[in-house]
RNA sequence: GGGGGCGUAGCGAAGCUGGUUAUCGCGCCGGCCUGUCAAGCCGGAGAUCGCGGGUUCAAUCCCCGUCGCUCCCGCCA
C-alpha cells in the first residue's frame, strides 16, 4: 500500500493539477469500456474522477483494466491531463480533467452487489439496512452523514462558546419506571438485579445542577422500549442540556442561536428569532396537534355557534354534552369527488372522529353533504370562514380534544396532498403552556404531562391541588415542520412543591424515596433553580435532509420492529450467559423455537 | 393490542373479470466496439410468483391461515 497510497482525493482534482502525476484510491463507481478504451468513474467520499486507460498503455495494465467490476477497491497512479473541450462533463465537478493511467492496483474485489449504489437507492429499505455499509456508500447517505457530523460539530461548537460544559453521564442507571418502558440490563455481581439504560440523562442533569455545573449539554444516546415509527427509533440521541438560574426565556434563547447557528454553518439558512410562541391550546385549537406544520396556515375555525343554531342533531348533541365542532376550509377542494371525501373522513377516524361533515361552496351557497341543515346560515358561514365558490368546507363534532385532533388529521393530510408546504422551509415555533397533569382513564388518576419534576407556572400554586387539571407547567416543546423537535421545562427545586406534585399523582413519600431518593436527597443540598430542554438530533436532522423518516440519517439504525437486519440483533445467547446472570427464560409455547 | 399497504429473477416493477412458453427496465455472464461519462450494439443465463392449505379441469390472480417488511392508531413521563 505504501506505494499507492493516495496524494489526492476524487473530489478535489481539476486543471491546475494538470501535468502531476497523482495517485488516488478509491472505488470503482462505473466502468465505460470501448475495446480499445476504458473510462473507470473511480468514487470516493470526496468525489469522483474519470480514470483513463487508452491505447497507449501497456497490454497488461489494459488486461487488468478489463478485468475490473463494479466497487473493486483500487488504486490508480496516473498524470492529470486536461479534457480536449468537446469531451468536458459539465455535470462533474472534476468533469474537465481526467487521469491517464500508468499503474493499477486492485485493492480488493468485490462480490455482485445486492442493489445499486446510486445517488438514490431504489431498494427496499429492509434490504438496504441489511447491507448498511453498501447503502452508505451512495453520495446521498454520505451526504446525510456529512450534514449530522457538520451539524453535531456547530452544536459543540456553539455550546462551546456560550459556556457550555459537556459532561458525560453513565449509560446504566437505575430503572425509574415512569413513563416510557426501561431497557433493562442484567447485573452478574447482583443477581437478580438489573440496571436501565436512560432513557434521557434527565436526573442526571439536574444533579449536574446541584454540582454547580451551570451549563450543561451531552450528545446522548437515550433508550426507549417502545413501538418505532418513522419518526421515533428504540435509541435515539439527544442534545441534552440543563441550565441553571434560568427562566424558560433564557433557554429559549439559547436554543433559537443554536439552531440559527446550526443552520447557518450546514446549510447556509438563516432562521428568523425569536420563533414564535403558541399556547399549546392554541396549536390545538387551530391547528389540531400539539406539534403543528407552520408552513402552512389552513388553520380550523370554531363552528360551534353555527352548529347550535343549526337543525343537525349529530353536532348539537355533541355540544350538548360539552362538545366542540371544527371546521376547515379546503380551498379549491369543491371538486373532490364522493370517495375523496371518504378518504378524508377515513383520515379522521384514525384518531378518533365518528364522521367527518362535508359541504361544498358554490356560487349560490352550501351543498351537498350537510349543507342543508344549514341552508338558513350559508351566507353567513361563507363569510366566517372566508370561503369562496369551489372550496369545500369539512367539519368534525366530538370532545374538543378528539375534533380538534381529528380534524387536524385532515389539515395535515390536505398539506400534504396539496403541496402547502414549500420545500426547503423551516417553520419553528415554541409551543407553551401546556398542562401540567394528565387524566388518566385507565388508572382514574392523574398524572404528569411531562415528567414529576417540571415546575407549576406560579399563578397556579395555590390551587395546584384543588384543580390540577387547570394547571399549567413551565414546559414548552420545540416543533418545526410538525415535528416535535424537543422538549423542556423549568424544574421543581423546591422540595415542598415536588412533594405536594408526588402527592396530586398518588406517589407515596415511600415510593418516591425508593425510586427518587439519590435526586430528593441531592436537592436538600442548595440546588439552584434550573432548567433544560433535549432537542431530538436525529429528528432535527431529518428535517433539514429534508426527509421523513429518521432511519435514513441514522448510520445504523433498527427497523420498525427493532430489528436490525444487518447484525441481525437482537439474538439467542448462549446458555451460559443466561446462567451467569441466573436468568432463567419464560417464553410463551411457540415462540420457544424461534430463532 | 389494532388498522392500511406491500411481498413476482440479484434490484425495481408489470401481469386485465383465473387459461397453456410469467413480461419489462437495471444489474449479471459472453461477444463486438478508440472518447464515454446512466456509454452503445449483439447474444445468454437467471423465478418453488414469501410460505402452508383450500376452491377449480386449471391459481401469480379467488378464499383461509401464516411469516416478513412498511406506514399509522394505541404506546412514547
Amino acid at each position: 500500500m505504501e506505494k499507492m497510497k493516495r496524494t489526492a482525493t476524487c473530489g478535489e482534482l481539476s486543471k491546475e493539477w494538470t501535468g502531476r502525476e497523482v495517485t488516488l484510491n478509491g472505488w470503482v463507481h462505473r466502468i465505460r469500456d470501448h475495446g480499445g478504451i476504458h473510462f473507470i468513474s473511480l468514487r470516493d467520499r470526496y468525489g469522483v474522477t474519470q480514470i483513463v486507460i487508452d491505447e497507449n498503455a501497456q497490454e497488461a495494465l489494459r488486461q487488468k483494466a478489463s478485468e475490473l467490476k463494479r466497487e473493486f477497491c483500487v488504486a490508480v497512479r496516473g498524470v492529470v491531463r486536461e479534457r480536449p473541450a468537446e469531451m468536458v462533463n459539465p455535470d462533474m465537478s472534476t468533469g474537465d480533467i481526467e487521469v491517464q493511467t500508468k499503474e493499477l492496483e486492485v485493492l480488493s474485489s468485490c462480490d455482485p452487489l445486492p442493489f445499486h449504489i446510486d445517488e438514490k437507492s431504489d431498494a427496499k429499505e429492509d434490504l438496504r439496512l441489511s447491507y448498511r455499509y453498501l447503502d452508505l456508500r451512495s453520495f446521498s447517505m454520505q451526504r446525510k452523514i456529512k450534514l449530522r457530523t457538520d451539524a453535531t460539530f456547530a452544536v459543540r461548537e456553539y455550546l462551546k462558546k456560550f459556556g457550555f460544559m459537556e459532561i458525560e453521564t453513565p449509560n446504566l442507571i437505575k430503572s425509574t419506571p415512569e413513563g416510557a418502558r426501561d431497557f433493562l440490563v442484567p447485573s452478574r455481581i447482583h443477581p437478580g438485579k438489573f440496571y436501565a439504560l436512560p432513557q434521557s440523562p434527565q436526573l442526571f442533569k439536574q444533579i449536574l445542577m446541584v454540582s454547580g455545573f451551570d451549563r450543561y449539554f451531552q450528545i446522548a444516546h437515550c433508550f426507549r422500549d417502545e413501538d418505532a415509527r418513522g419518526d421515533r427509533q428504540l435509541e435515539h440521541t439527544q442534545i441534552d442540556m440543563e441550565m441553571s438560574f434560568v427562566s424558560k426565556e433564557d433557554v429559549f434563547e439559547v436554543v433559537e442561536g443554536m439552531m440559527s447557528h446550526v443552520f447557518k454553518q450546514t446549510l447556509d439558512v438563516d432562521l428568523e428569532t425569536p420563533f414564535p410562541r403558541i399556547t399549546y391550546h392554541d396549536a390545538m385549537n387551530l391547528y389540531g396537534s400539539d406539534k403543528p406544520d407552520l408552513r402552512f396556515d389552513l388553520a380550523m375555525q370554531d363552528f360551534a355557534s353555527f352548529a347550535e343554531r343549526s337543525d343537525f342533531n349529530a353536532f348539537k348533541s355533541v355540544l350538548q354534552d360539552g362538545g366542540a365542532v371544527k371546521a376547515l376550509l379546503a380551498p379549491g377542494c369543491g371538486n373532490y369527488s364522493r370517495k375523496r371525501i371518504n378518504q378524508l373522513e377515513e383520515e379522521a377516524k384514525i384518531y378518533g372522529a365518528k364522521g367527518l361533515a362535508w359541504m361544498k361552496v358554490t356560487e349560490h351557497g352550501l351543498d351537498g353533504g350537510v349543507a342543508k341543515f344549514f341552508s338558513a346560515q350559508a351566507q353567513e358561514i361563507i363569510d366566517s370562514l372566508g370561503a369562496e365558490a369551489g372550496d369545500l368546507i369539512l367539519a368534525v363534532a366530538d370532545r374538543w380534544e378528539t375534533a380538534c385532533t381529528s380534524l387536524g388529521a385532515v389539515r395535515s393530510r390536505l398539506g400534504k396532498e396539496l403541496e402547502l408546504a414549500t420545500p426547503g422551509t423551516f417553520r419553528f415555533a415554541w409551543i407553551v403552556d401546556f398542562p401540567l397533569f394528565e387524566w388518566d382513564e385507565e388508572d382514574g388518576r392523574w398524572e404528569a404531562a411531562h415528567h414529576m419534576f417540571t415546575m407549576p407556572q406560579e399563578q397556579y400554586l395555590e390551587r395546584l391541588e384543588e384543580d390540577p387539571g387547570s394547571v399549567k407547567g413551565d414546559l414548552y416543546d420545540l416543533v418545526c415542520n410538525g415535528y416535535e423537535l424537543a422538549s423542556g421545562s423549568i424544574r421543581i427545586h423546591d422540595p415542598e412543591i415536588q412533594k405536594r406534585i408526588f402527592n396530586i399523582v398518588g406517589f407515596s413519600e415511600e415510593e418516591a424515596q425508593r425510586r427518587f431518593g439519590f435526586l430528593l436527597k441531592a436537592f436538600r443540598y442548595g440546588p439552584p433553580p434550573h432548567g433544560g430542554i433535549a432537542p431530538g438530533l436525529d429528528r432535527l436532522i431529518m428535517i433539514m435532509a429534508q426527509e421523513d423518516s429518521i432511519k435514513e440519517v441514522i448510520p445504523f439504525p433498527k427497523n420498525n420492529v427493532g430489528v436490525s437486519p444487518m447484525d441481525d440483533s437482537p439474538s439467542l445467547v448462549d446458555e451460559k450467559q443466561l446462567k451467569e446472570l441466573h436468568i432463567a427464560l419464560d417464553l410463551p409455547e411457540e415462540e420457544n423455537t424461534d430463532q
